[in-house]
RNA sequence: GGGCCUGUAGCUCAGGUGGUUAGAGCGCACGCCUGAUAAGCGUGAGGUCGUCAGUUCAACUCUGACCAGGCCCA
């Protein structure tokens, strides 16, 4: 086994394709499971999102799902146990209105007439039309979850937990039923949800009226009544007026209307637009006017003035915009007039019914007109009603955007709807325990969200000021609420399991969906009348918070182990979801457990195409996710979501040409590393021992490499740690760049050497061992890549697990790490870069060796990067080789005649202490020549100072830079001074002709298809005496470049031979290889 | 209307506590190299740092207003 040789690697991968055989044997060895299985550590919860499967997977889920899978694979591979369940939502509106389509159902009485029952087994039917696709897809991007072990908001077990818990918020006192005021089609008899509501605006022409009201005062009697003066759009919701509403801080002014001698009041700021000429009598805070009562403008609700109705409110929401400063108040049809009132303990009275038409509350008005009436059709009948009682101030019209039903084209109109709540902004009445939303708050501080902001403002704000939550819906598909209710004396009853119910009812329990409970009744404890249940369904956003227990069918089974793993360790979902499940799951949580849901959040954002719009499966603006997985592999797609801007909430575009450049610049550079080794030790045979070289024994460049290997490590440890995924791709595109343009390309030669030196040895196993490192950091992020390299370098070799994903993350080896080597070694590389510049510059190819290369280091010897270079033979090794120089010279910059200098003041250290007076000194200072400056060095090295028109600037108060002396081959970055002598003489050019001339043999070798290792037998047939004698010279050198056997030089023609150019002399090259 | 986020090169984005030469990748142009070959490397051009005002010796950075885009809520 241990010896068992690395196999050839194949010369054209198709990524695509490698990651299916990959998908099929995670498949065989269900990998997965026995990860999961081995998490000895403990438990590491992971709580997942449940999508909607109405529709197809996005861009959004795939992001969302990667980092669902990038966190417990690390930690899983850390050794806890991550288990991971997949969740769907099954339940709500999206659901309904797909099967509404389907069956061309458009009312709630459509549905009643087509059977509750039969629609509801519709929806089940349809919703896991998608599973499979999900499915599908989701593991094709290799994500890592659980299908089998799933759960659905529309199980039995989860239902009858969702009750448990809706049970546990009645039994706390947290559950009370009001009114929300929603959109409302009376067309279909149904309230709207929002999102629906917004589906159809249109711009509308409607009455716009001005109302005066009487003051009910001392003067009420008087033939001069003051009259405050209001404007609506809705003249329809006038009967139910119960208030009149001021903005406190607002001015307000009682005025006499020049036009008609009558006493109006209304906000001083539109007093001049709406009364025209007037004198204004007093003026006053609105909040001096709270209180004021006045007289309705109907008598239909005449009793409710006893309750606390028709008197002047406050609130912030009024504004001067239009109108007249004062605001109608119809709690039953507004949402700020029903918060208000609901405020001002104002009584609510709502004299519309389902249909929208007028009830017989208002038979008292007009003649009893409007009873029965569409309330837009009564609108005229009011206002001549108004009229003719002297109550109309003005009459006007309006065009204005105004809702519409997208189903049946009605206008909507607003109308308080019975809803569920739960106590989110204050307490049950007599309850000592503190608000919900206060609670959450602290709760809140204790979860770390990625990235902060989201949780300590977005999320923060938001439960700050928290309302309470309607939790009820009036439609079909979905948990029922749980409550029965008294047709006789109102008792109601919450239940909270199925074995409560089975024991009320009577009977035998196997759904709790809508169309079973329904029917079942039993008689009130108190009146023995019947019990029946209230008809409306919880929000599934109700449900979905209610995942943590609910997925365990929490507290009927698992009771410790739901209570043991809460909050959760970890979730991720997009910012949308703030509102949504991240706010569902901490309301629950804390009402419950008063703990927090989960101790880390990844949000990400919103996924957008590449030209900005959104995602549109009508407008094809983004490619489909099979087809770009099919081409470029889920790896690639993964890495290129999870660095984006997306996974730092917010919003990204999404461009193809970033999915392969992600092949390019990290799929392809691995590939192409894990070739070049297997390649070799395949052709030497080589396998890794049982015992490793110790690190003393390999070359400089190994120890390098590792110890830059175990500095990425503890990087990718850290960010991994602080869920700063993104973080991580950008470290690794940086080690990938020096491991195979620098490592690699430097260590090339030591694998071509033949026999078995040690330092091969050493590069083999070194690069064996960064390379299965490597495959072990990326396994969560690219799982594919790295299973592909596990099972190429290490499967079935001694004390290896059957996949990557089932090893242990590696944790940095600080024994290994030298930064001095790595901080030397990165200096190098800049000498190089900085030689190679002033190579291109005068046109001297690299092949050309040139005698000597000068490094001038700034500061002499008390540089510390002088220092870093002083005495490192086999770095200075390296800058010779690489640059083709004979000798490189290490000098102190000021030793060194190259460069002249200018001096800067340092703004930093200096400025505070100059104020005024800084530009001044900083202008003066940057006109100094090369002399003065080397005069203020040489002063400030013997006395710590110099003077500057007449202030005393020390060390620290000054830069200097360099530069190289114009005339010279020279460069300088940072710190350091490079110079090339670009002198040749004819050793020189000789020996560049040979490099020149192994070039186009090797280029020959590789055109006759050898294979690296074939050994040739070589001819050059030239007539160039420059030439022949170069390679006399060489002879031995080029054979062994060339790995040839036999080299012939010839003069006359042989056939088969290739020409080629070297340096102007012209050389066939013939060669065969050596059986 | 409110809360939050974003605005820096043609594109996608970096730029602790303010410090005077604003960076990277891609794209583009030019060049090099090629036994890592669906490659690789280098150089160059390209920026009124959204606009305006303020604080300061000094603002991409801090403050305010405004403009534009986004998410959520109303």
């Amino acid at each position: 086994m241990a010896t068992q040789p690395f196999a050839k690697p194949e010369s054209n991968p198709n990524f695509a394709a490698l990651e299916q055989d990959i998908l099929t044997f995670w498949r065989e060895h269900d990998t997965f499971a026995k990860q999961v299985r081995d998490g000895g550590k403990g438990e590491f919860v992971f709580y997942d999102g449940p999508p909607f499967a109405t529709g197809t997977p996005h861009y959004g889920h795939l992001l969302a799902g990667t980092l669902k899978d990038i966190v417990p694979r690390y930690w899983a591979m850390r050794g806890w146990r991550v288990e991971r369940r997949f969740g769907w939502d099954c339940h709500g509106l999206p659901v309904e209105m797909e099967i509404e389509k389907d069956l061309d159902l458009k009312s709630p009485s459509e549905v009643q007439a087509y059977g509750v029952g039969r629609y509801n087994e519709a929806c089940r039917s349809i919703v896991l039309r998608y599973t499979g696709l999900w499915q599908q897809v989701v593991e094709r991007m290799g994500r890592w979850v659980d299908f089998e072990r799933d759960y659905k908001t529309m199980d039995l077990p989860f239902m009858e937990s969702v009750w448990w818990v809706f049970k546990s918020l009645w039994d706390k006192g947290l559950l009370y039923r009001g009114h929300k005021v929603m959109p409302y089609s009376w067309r279909l008899g149904t309230p709207l949800s929002n999102f629906e509501a917004g589906m159809d605006y249109r711009t509308v022409q409607d009455p716009a009226i001005t109302i005066a009201f009487k003051v009910l005062d001392d003067s009420a009697n008087s033939p001069d009544p003051l009259r405050i003066l209001a404007w609506t759009t809705t003249p329809w919701t006038l009967p139910a007026n119960m208030a009149l509403c001021v903005g406190p801080t607002m001015r307000y002014v009682e005025a006499r209307r020049t036009e008609d001698g009558v006493r109006y009041l209304m906000a001083e700021a539109l007093a001049e637009k709406v009364l025209g000429p007037h004198q204004v009598l007093r003026a006053m805070d609105g909040a001096e006017l709270v209180g004021l009562r006045y007289q309705p403008l109907f008598d239909c609700f005449a009793d409710v003035a006893a309750e606390g109705a028709y008197r002047v409110v406050s609130d912030g929401y009024v504004t001067v915009e239009d109108g007249t400063g004062i605001v109608h108040q119809a709690p039953a049809y507004g949402e700020d007039d029903h918060r208000v009132c609901q405020q001002w303990k104002v009584p609510l009275r709502d004299p519309v019914n389902a249909e929208g038409s007028f009830t017989g509350d208002v038979a008292g008005i007009a003649g009893g007109q409007i009873v029965g009436l569409n309330v837009k059709d009564a609108d005229k009948f009011l206002i001549r009603d108004l009229k003719e009682r002297g109550h109309l101030f003005k009459q006007a019209t309006i065009d204005h955007e105004y809702p519409f039903c997208w189903r049946s084209g009605t206008p909507l109109i607003y109308k308080a709807i019975s809803t569920w709540f739960v106590r989110v902004e204050s307490t049950a009445p007599g309850s000592d325990a503190r608000p919900l939303r206060e609670r959450m708050v602290e709760l809140n501080e204790q979860t770390r969200w990625v990235p902060e902001y989201v949780g300590q403002r977005r999320f923060g704000n938001w439960l700050k000021d928290a309302r309470d939550w309607a939790i009820s819906r009036n439609r079909y598909w979905g948990t029922p609420l749980p409550i029965w209710q008294c047709v006789g004396c109102g008792h109601l009853e919450c239940v909270g399991s199925v074995g409560d119910l089975q024991d009320r009812a009577g009977v035998p329990v196997t759904d709790l969906h809508k169309h079973h409970v329904d029917s079942l009744e039993w008689a009130c404890q108190h009146c023995g009348q019947a019990m029946q249940r209230t008809p409306e369904v919880l929000d599934c956003w109700f449900e979905s918070g209610s995942m943590p227990y609910a997925q365990n069918h929490y507290p009927f089974e698992n009771k410790e182990l739901v209570e043991r793993n809460l909050p959760a360790a970890f979730i991720a979902e997009g910012l949308d979801q703030t509102r949504g499940w991240f706010y569902t799951l901490l309301v629950l949580s804390t009402a419950l457990f008063d703990k927090p849901a989960f101790d880390n959040v990844i949000v990400n954002g919103l996924i957008l195409a590449e030209d900005g719009q959104k995602m549109s499966k009508r407008l094809k603006n983004y490619p489909d996710p099979m087809e770009l997985l099919g081409n470029y592999g889920a790896d690639a797609l993964r890495a290129y979501l999870v660095t984006s801007p997306a996974v730092r909430a917010e919003p990204m575009r999404f461009a193809e040409a970033g999915v392969r450049e992600v092949v390019r610049a990290v799929v392809l550079p691995l590939w192409n590393a894990y070739s070049f080794f297997a390649t070799y030790a395949a052709a030497d045979n080589w396998t890794p021992p049982e015992t490793p070289l110790p690190l003393a024994d390999r070359a400089l460049l190994d120890r390098w490499i590792l110890s830059v290997a175990q500095s990425l490590v503890a990087d990718v440890n850290t960010e991994m740690a602080e869920y700063r995924l993104y973080n991580v791709i950008p470290r690794v595109l940086g080690f990938i760049d020096d491991l195979t343009n620098w490592y690699i390309r430097r260590s090339r030669r030591r694998f071509w050497k033949s026999g078995n030196s040690r330092d091969k040895q050493a590069a083999y196993e070194t690069l064996y061992e960064v390379l299965t490192l490597f495959s072990r950091l990326l396994a969560p992020i690219l799982p594919f890549m790295a299973e592909v390299l596990y099972q190429r370098l290490e499967a079935g070799r001694p004390g290896k697990q059957g996949s990557v994903h089932l090893e242990s993350f590696p944790q940095a080896d600080q024994a290994v790490v030298d930064s001095d080597l790595e901080q030397r070694m990165s200096l190098v590389r800049t000498l190089v870069k900085l030689g190679r510049n002033l190579r291109e510059q005068c046109k001297l190819a690299v092949r050309q060796p040139l005698r000597t290369l000068t490094v001038a280091m700034q500061d002499g010897a008390r540089d510390p990067h002088y220092l870093l270079l002083q005495g490192q033979l086999e770095l200075l090794e390296i800058l010779s080789d690489e640059l083709n120089v004979k000798r490189v010279d290490l000098q102190a910059e000021s030793a060194s005649n190259l460069v002249s200098w200018t001096a800067k003041l340092n703004f930093k250290s200096a400025a505070k202490r100059l104020g005024g007076q800084t530009k001044a000194i900083a202008g003066e200072i940057a006109a100094w020549t090369n002399a003065k400056v080397a005069e203020a060095q040489a002063a400030l090295e013997q006395t710590g100072g110099v003077e500057v028109a007449g202030v005393r600037l020390e060390r620290d108060d000054f830069e200097f830079r360099s530069a190289p002396l114009p005339g010279l081959v020279a460069a300088t970055e940072g710190r350091a001074t490079v110079a090339l002598d670009t002198q040749l003489d004819e050793a020189l050019r000789r020996e560049g002709l040979v490099r020149e001339l192994v070039n186009r043999v090797q280029n020959a070798r590789k055109d006759s298809g050898l294979e690296v290792e074939d050994r040739i037998a070589l001819t050059l047939i030239t007539t160039s005496e420059t030439l022949a004698a170069a390679v006399r010279e060489y002879a031995n050198y080029i054979m062994d470049e060339v790995l040839a056997t036999e080299l012939q030089l010839e003069q006359d023609p042989v056939e088969g031979a290739v020409d080629a150019d070297v340096g102007g002399e012209t050389v066939a090259i013939s060669l065969h290889k050596i059986a």
